[in-house]
DNA sequence: GCTAGAGTTTCATATAGTAAAAGCCGCTTT
DNA sequence: AAAGCGGCTTTTACTATATGAAACTCTAGC
């Protein structure tokens, strides 16, 4: 009656138990009392949460510092939803030709709650160790190439509404910390079809995104190729990166049913392209 | 008072919500009333428990074809998990370093309910999409290097018990199907400190592997390099990978805490060998 | 050996998950 | 079109079951 979580007719111990998981995704091990104060429950109560967790894997007890983190069976989720996610595997072929073209780190990724979720990354051949990213990890969207580009095709209400008041923090000279000039920004990508990212988020890192669209005709992903800015920009120069990086997000989106340019009037208002 | 399906004073809907999830990690998208009759539940009751998933994005509705996936929420759990792995993190730099020096693909695996769960892979130079293997993908133990490696340092009781009656699949003309020749083949693998997969599970596949000791002295996991049969043979007769895939087990045992050689009594009876 | 703090179990009570039933789409069928 | 169907959503009344308090165990530190 008061604290209305989510959604609106959710079974609360589920709702308590997710949020036990949501306590343990910091990575860091947590003791019983910690978490049952976090969640406001009894320590008995979380205790029978956390003991249903562990005898399916799903949390696990560390003996030897005390407490509890999660466990294997979340790692088994992930592969399950990995194989479940048509757009994973038709992307994946179009993202290993690009990484082989380009011999850079590509990226797959989408928008959750205007942040960017990696959904894929393939290494470039140099880039061993360096790139920070990981699969199911997160980035901040204004200031990257893939952001950007998802970001461009989102409801334009929706994103001044979310970074609205919230501090852009310029994590280089090069963000665009400001949502004034984010705005128009966002509206030259969508123009054009691809973003960049001219190291805003890291210095010497630069990226070329574009967007992928599902059958519906909405942007469902986004397909990055970053590198060093000195590589990234001769790629650019010299071998077209753009408009590899575009052809790839195409060719992924006709895989997914997308057809472009939707010919003759079989609704009224198609394509409002601008 | 009949299917005590695990643990002893465990929560019942959260039984329920896992089996909903374990239902859904085969990657089909399924119906309401398919999963409900599944977990022997209401349609209604099901509802609720998917609606409240469905609202952490654990669970996902597919509008296009119908039926319920698992949701974006799962990947993020898996990486929050392997934030949260020592091992993981320990191991990371001996494995690139391993994978550098072979450029052959790098594994590094545990057993679950007597299966290998992989929980880091690193691609090798050559060998791009054409191992199958995933991250928190599991293969069968008993004929892979990984697999091996940890079998035989598992309790030998556990180990017969688990295969006992199992039929042993034999994917090769190598692979060991016979329970009486696995054991004491375990047995061998022991005292050598590492396994060789002899193209027991794929044909034209080979793998080095040997195992991973924590600081009490238990076998956690296992490292393993593999690729094409010609290719690992080269890598064994003239760059001493055995040799190499053993060290690179040993500095991550060491890096967990793990000392080889316990010098005196502490107490009465340690490394019991054999 | 004693204390403290984490983890575990028990039990009575009221909360909150349950099934049934009815309503709501978006299909296909007639 | 209208009717029928199947998957999904919402409501309601009932009671199974999750809950907190309290008692208990276990380990580690003083």
């Amino acid at each position: 009656m008061m604290q209305e979580t989510h959604g609106r007719y959710n079974i609360r111990v589920l709702e308590r138990a997710i949020a036990l998981l949501s306590l343990l995704s910091d990575g860091q091990a947590k003791r019983l009392p910690e978490l049952a104060k976090s969640i406001e429950l009894s320590e008995s109560s979380t205790y029978r949460l956390l003991s249903t967790f562990t005898s399916h894997d799903y949390v696990a007890h560390d003996k030897r510092e005390g407490g509890y983190r999660l466990g294997l069976a979340c790692l088994e989720l992930a592969r399950a939803y990995q194989a479940g996610s048509d757009l994973r595997q038709v992307a994946l072929p179009e993202l290993e030709a690009l990484r082989d073209e380009t011999s850079e780190t590509v990226h797959l990724g989408l928008l959750a709650d205007m942040d960017v979720v990696y959904l894929e990354k393939l290494p470039g051949l140099h880039a061993i160790g360096i790139m920070s990213s990981r699969v199911g990890g997160r980035s901040p969207s204004y200031c990257t190439g893939l952001g950007k580009a998802l970001l461009a095709y989102a409801d334009p209400e929706m994103v001044k509404a979310h970074f609205d008041g919230r501090p852009l923090h310029p994590f280089t000279s090069n963000t665009i910390a400001n949502l004034d000039e984010l705005i128009p920004h966002l509206g030259r990508i969508k123009q054009q079809g691809y973003a960049l990212d001219m190291e805003e988020h890291e210095p010497e890192v630069r990226c070329v995104a574009a967007p992928v669209f599902e059958a519906n005709g909405k942007v469902v992903a986004a397909v990055s190729v970053s590198g060093p800015a000195g590589r990234i920009k001769s790629l650019m120069d010299e071998q077209d990166l753009v408009g590899r990086t575009v052809r790839a997000s195409k060719r992924i989106s006709r895989d997914l049913g997308y057809v472009e340019a939707r010919a003759a009037g079989v609704s009224s208002k198609e394509t409002a392209h601008e």
